[in-house]
DNA sequence: TAGATTGTTAATCGATTAACAATC
DNA sequence: TAGATTGTTAATCGATTAACAATC
């Protein structure tokens, strides 16, 4: 169904220099634009289904459709990429979808640590999007010794103090935080210090890193706060009024 | 620590023309800008801790760092909500922190259902920032019977098909879906047939909803997805190729 | 050739940033 | 009064949208 490219590879019919591409930045090179990116995944995850469906082609009104976007934004978005698509046909669904993953990094394996694992981190240890994805998690770690042993998705947990050594072992480059927020600077402190270089927080707290570190931050409750207010706007007030900071309400977990 | 005040009422200083607003969005009104709604649970999270650590009075500088933004956008972002600060002086902590949980709709109770008790319903059905927010989880669904009565977070998990049931009997608006991907349009249907208007969905899939009814996406892999865009541009190719696309890999759950 | 669809251009829109007058 | 800080304004930047020439 897919064919499989040599990663890293010149696609068919695009010509590079001869000299391979220096893959670290270059000065003045932006990347790609942050909402072009941040749709991408969209488009892989999209363009899956499209060839799961057995659909190998498909136009950029198609893929918008699936991917609940708009067609401009498609073809603005992937001519950021370069031209893989086909005047007056469209795009090869498997090429496009071996072009953005590429484009992306996932041509490659990333070994990621999970850290803290509470009930989040126990869902995201078993989480398979992200193998299935390049992710490799590969190790689970936890400060609190009553939960090591633990096996989850075939994965011990282990002690938080293994860090260092399972960094170096299996070149982690990426981490995920799924710590409570007390916990979350310092263990950022110590990932940055492993050599992690980038990290995923779920832990309900700002943290911060050094140059050169990216945090990406995801907050479960966030998102729920955003409905709460365009639901509060349709509706004249559903229930009844409640307070609001009713005092020290403890530590969260992520 | 934190003083009450009235729910929906104005704020001591500020007057209003004495008939109470139309909470219902009036023609023309487009609401805060994403952007600043987006930073607002941020904000107010940060208040929080400053409260919890005393601090009765802050600057936008100050809230800034707190949140990891800048003070221009503090101060821009706050100038929508209206004029809550003293020049000179800043932000009193629990009045600013009540003005923003009242524009964001916290100041009044959220009844929510979880639907897909798998590994992250799981989490989410346990997780203490929701109910700490306002919003109150009233049922766990899941159409699988092998599930049905575990007991999580005081709530046992129900039939799917109770889900008429509680929506009408709890004023459900707001509904969670963490089923697998090939489920979530079906599920998103019967919801808004139930009378759901917001939907906050974690599983991987795209979904259709008719108008009037808001849908938010997390896709816990998208954000490692980024960082892996990232940490390509960073390093020489820190580890051995693979291939992509390899064939169906089957559903996917949240 | 005629129809379809991409990739690009230009216009519009919204978000960010910097600066500073207002004012406590 | 002098110092501090807000709230607003204007400039810049990036994202979205619509239109269409290029081209399969």
């Amino acid at each position: 169904m897919t064919q499989r490219r040599a990663p890293q590879g010149d696609p068919p019919g695009v010509t590079s220099g001869g000299a391979p591409p220096d893959p670290t930045a270059t000065p003045g090179d932006k990347g790609l634009p942050e909402a072009t990116l941040a749709r991408l995944p969209v488009y892989l995850r999209a363009l899956a289904a499209l060839a799961d469906a057995g659909t190998t082609t498909c136009s950029s009104e198609a893929l918008a459709t699936a991917s609940g976007v708009t067609g401009a934004k498609v073809r603005k978005d992937l001519s950021h990429l370069g031209s893989y698509g086909t005047r007056g046909v469209g795009y090869d669904v498997s090429y496009l979808r071996y072009q953005i993953a590429r484009e992306i990094g996932l041509t490659q394996d990333w070994a990621v640590v999970v850290v803290g694992i509470g009930n989040l981190g126990h869902a995201l240890a078993n989480y398979s999007g992200f193998r299935s994805r390049g992710f490799d998690v590969v190790a689970l770690l936890d400060a609190d010794h009553e939960r090591h042993g633990e096996e989850i998705g075939g994965l011990r947990v282990r002690p938080f103090d293994d860090l260092e050594g399972v960094v170096a072992e299996k070149g982690v480059t990426i981490a995920v935080i799924a710590t409570p927020a007390a916990a979350a600077q310092q263990v950022a402190d110590r990932l940055v210090a492993a050599g992690v270089t980038s990290i995923l927080n779920f832990a309900p707290a700002v943290i911060a890193v050094p140059d050169g570190v990216d945090v990406r931050k995801v907050d479960l409750s966030t998102e729920l706060q955003i409905l709460a207010y365009h639901e509060q706007r349709k509706a004249p007030s559903p229930r009844a009024g409640r307070g609001v900071g009713t005092g020290s309400r403890g530590e969260e977990s992520a």
